[in-house]
DNA sequence: ATGTCTGGCATCGCCAGA
């Protein structure tokens, strides 16, 4: 069995429905993994997604904030979510295809802007939820399993734009990279994309804050597609679809795409 | 500090979150 996924922070699916239909025509992954939907699950325009082949959806959503959704072509059963650090947010769902195969779709909090846990409780939030990550993961050893999503943490120097003038800002300092390091210790998780791209600066985001985001080019890696170890030998063809980030009213956030011969 | 987006509403301008 084969199949594409991709993994796509939209920032409102209901205003940019037609962004992740024309994604879906042009690209048509088998499955498209979508964060910060901003809607509650009934009002996500799932008979547009429907119609374009993607039969199948599973979502948590939530008014205004957050919000991930499954959509797909293939068969796949809702394997439930977590509510790491107890946040009442939604901001992870579980889907099983028929191989047997699960597929986890996180948004990990932002964390604000001070990366000083004593000063700002959102960033306290972001460093508890991956560590209920790790421990989750220590507990239930997963297999077969494939981990994308928003992980609003770019890890490696080349992830970001410029690693010295990111240290001390959130999504790049060490104790967020240590605990995301740590997370995907636990579950033998193998970082997909940078096992097919090992080399060079590569970004899946570009703030909005940022005028000619394409030429300043001051990305970062925050959305991240992994392969528990039994499985990551069967991925290949990691890509970003930077392009994507220049389309009209964008997200600020470009598709990660990779593909499974299993 | 700034920049730019989003959804929500004690809504038509502001706020929080990112």
């Amino acid at each position: 069995m084969s199949f594409t996924l991709a993994t796509w922070n939209i920032n409102s699916v209901r205003l940019r429905a037609a962004l992740v239909s024309r994604l879906l025509t042009e690209e048509a992954p088998d499955i498209l993994c979508l964060q910060e939907c901003k809607s509650p699950v009934e009002k996500i325009p799932a008979e547009t997604f429907h119609a374009l082949g993607y039969t199948h959806m599973i979502a948590r959503g939530q008014k205004g904030y957050n919000g991930v959704a499954i959509l797909s072509k293939l068969p796949i059963e809702d394997a439930g979510d977590k509510d790491f650090a107890s946040l009442g947010h939604a901001r992870h769902v579980a889907g099983r295809l028929e191989n047997g195969v699960t597929i986890h779709n996180f948004y990990v909090p932002a964390g604000g802007d001070v990366p000083d846990r004593e000063r700002n409780v959102k960033f306290g939030q972001k460093l508890d939820y991956l560590t209920e990550m790790r421990d989750w993961f220590r507990a239930e050893r997963p297999e077969k399993a494939i981990l994308v999503g928003d992980l609003n943490i770019a890890p490696r120097e080349d992830d970001v734009w410029s690693h010295k003038q990111l240290l001390k800002v959130v999504s790049h300092t060490p104790i967020e990279v240590e605990h995301l390091g740590q997370a995907q210790e636990a579950g033998d998780w193998v970082d997909v994309t940078r096992a097919h791209i090992p080399e060079g600066q590569l970004y899946s985001w570009w703030s909005y804050r940022s005028p000619n985001w394409d030429a300043a080019d001051k990305g970062r890696r925050l959305d991240h597609i992994w392969a528990t170890a039994d499985i990551a030998g069967a991925a290949h063809s990691s890509r970003v679809l930077r392009a994507v980030r220049g389309w009209e009213q964008p997200s600020d956030h470009a598709p990660v795409f990779a593909s499974f011969d299993l």
